[in-house]
Parts: C-alpha cells; structure tokens; sequence
DNA sequence: ACGCTCGTACGATAGGCATCGTAGTACGGA
DNA sequence: TCCGTACTACGATGCCTATCGTACGAGCGT
C-alpha cells in the first residue's frame, strides 16, 4: 500500500497511516557511566534528552505529579512512597517513561528503586523549563477549578 | 465488567483499560466572548487552558514547529503559510489541537483562517513557560544532533 | 455565474499508550 | 532456607491520535 496510490504531485509525502516516525521518542538510552548495584537501568545521555519527549512526559497528569513531588522532595523516593491511583504495573510503566524521557534518574538502593529528578541536566538544556512547569503545575493546582 | 473480578484489596481503582478520563484533554470548549465573522470557533475561555493540554499540545514536533514561527512572526500566520510535510487534512487536524489545548487563537480573515499565539493568556496562567519552551526549542534545534 | 483556493468534515488505517492482571525475579530479613 | 516485599516482564484490552484520501463549503476574483 505504500506507494499505491496517487499522491498529489511530485512531492514526497510521509508514508499513509501512522505518524511515519517524525517524533523523537526515541532516545536511543545508552548509559554512560556505571553506577553502583550489578542492576543497572538504562538512561538516556544529557544530549540524547529531547524536548518533545520532555513535554510528553510531563503532559501526563500522573507523572506530573510524580515530578511535582520529587521536586518537592529535592532527593531521592523510592518507588513505593508514591501512592498514585493505578496499579503498580501502571506505576512502573509510568516511571519508565519519565527515566526514557530523562526527566528523572533511577537506581536500585536494594529491593527499593529510588526516583530522582534529572535537575542539572534538565536545568542545563533547557534552562527555567522546569521551574516554570512547576511554578505552572503549583499555580494550576491552587486554582478553583482544580482543588 | 466493572465490579467483576478480584481487585486487589478494597481499594477503589480505574476502570481496567483506557486511561479513565484522567487526562485533562477536554477544556469543555465555551467560547466567551463572539468576534467578527459568521463563522466563529471555539475556543477554551483563559481559565479553561490546562497545563497538562498545553504540553500535550507542544509535545508534537508538528506543532511545536508552528508555534515557534508563530512566536518569531508575533503577529497572525494564515494556515497556508506553513509548509509542514504532511497533507492539509492533518495540518487541519494539528490546528485544532493547538486551538483546542489554548495556545493559538483562530480567526476567519476572508479565505484564510489567520493564526496568533495566545501569549497574554499562556503568559498570564504560566508564567515563563512559553518562553522556556520556546529558547528550549531554539536551543535544541542548534543542537548538532538536530541540524 | 463560474471556478479557484483555503480550509473542513468524515471515514479509514495503524501504531501509540494507559491501564490491567498474572507470573516471575531480586534482595533482605527471620 | 524460606518468605515477604519491591519491582519487572509480558500479554491483553480499548481508547487516542497522527496520518491519509475524498468530498464538500465558503469567499474572492474574473
């Protein structure tokens, strides 16, 4: 079906059906350095962070809140110490997600995986995008419509 | 479906499937105040805009593109201005999510349906982030990996 | 009036993704 | 050693959405 059927002119066009792979959702996580456990998660490096991915990631209520908190917390949260309204197999895909994204940084710390906030390499790619998230986030929040 | 089986504990959780409607992504449309032309389009009232809808909204490459010759013409873009690579059908289609979510605003000029940032509303309920996202965009596409 | 251009509406297609459940792995304590 | 806790992996489900094509409506120019 891919080269059918009567496209307008000349022009190239994207392949019909999909979204013909234009998003950077894929940050082709390589880890670069070893950290401390034998199990260790792959990461995306600081330049391999992409904004939409950044965007996607934080448009999702549930992992904004994750974020919100993390910020709020300023260091590391295990896994467990979020009590969102899914299950864990949804929290973990979650989690997956914002580490994939570079928002955040996982490491095992025994049974526990601690959760924190890529805060330097996010401040340093995109300088005042988070705080203004947050600060939106928080401002949002205090509004009527919203509790 | 709903109450049929074995949830965890007594805990009340999301229907299994779907996202249950967490998503923001409904700014219930009510246009506040009528224009010009015959022809009017909805668009969400100031208070309506939803942060988690704006960065869905940005997090398209597609749209983020717009928004960022939007942002650098200042003023209003018809929709044909754009060269995006992708048929008229889904640049109609990303221009309703744009208006949808709260950041353009859309106005019948004749033929054309002219385009404008919503900078004074975003700028008002967000304070900073279009610009964050903005330089962050701009910094990203200095980047070497982006061209 | 006629057609051209701009943009919409509608339906189809297909991959994305939020959600769940179940089963399994890793680690630490009894 | 055995169990409990923390988290993962995998498959299923069902809506979301990016994309296309075609057919249509609304103005402007001739």
């Amino acid at each position: 079906m891919e080269s059918s059927g009567a496209q307008p002119e000349g022009v190239l066009r994207r392949r019909p059906g999909h979204k013909a792979g234009v998003e950077g959702l894929e940050p082709a996580v390589t880890t670069a350095a070893p950290t401390s456990s034998s199990r260790d998660l792959p990461h995306p490096a600081r330049e391999e962070i992409r904004l939409e991915s950044v965007l996607h990631a934080l448009s999702d209520p549930m992992r904004l809140q994750v974020v919100r908190e993390l910020a709020a917390d300023g260091g590391e949260l295990s896994c467990s110490h979020f009590d969102l309204p899914v299950t864990k197999s949804t929290t973990t895909h979650h989690f997956r997600v914002l580490r994939e994204s570079g928002v955040i940084r996982q490491v095992y710390r025994g049974t526990a995986k601690m959760n924190g906030l890529r805060r330097s390499d996010l401040d340093g790619l995109f300088p005042g995008l988070l705080d203004s998230v947050l600060a939106a986030a928080a401002g949002q929040a205090a509004r009527p419509v919203d509790g």
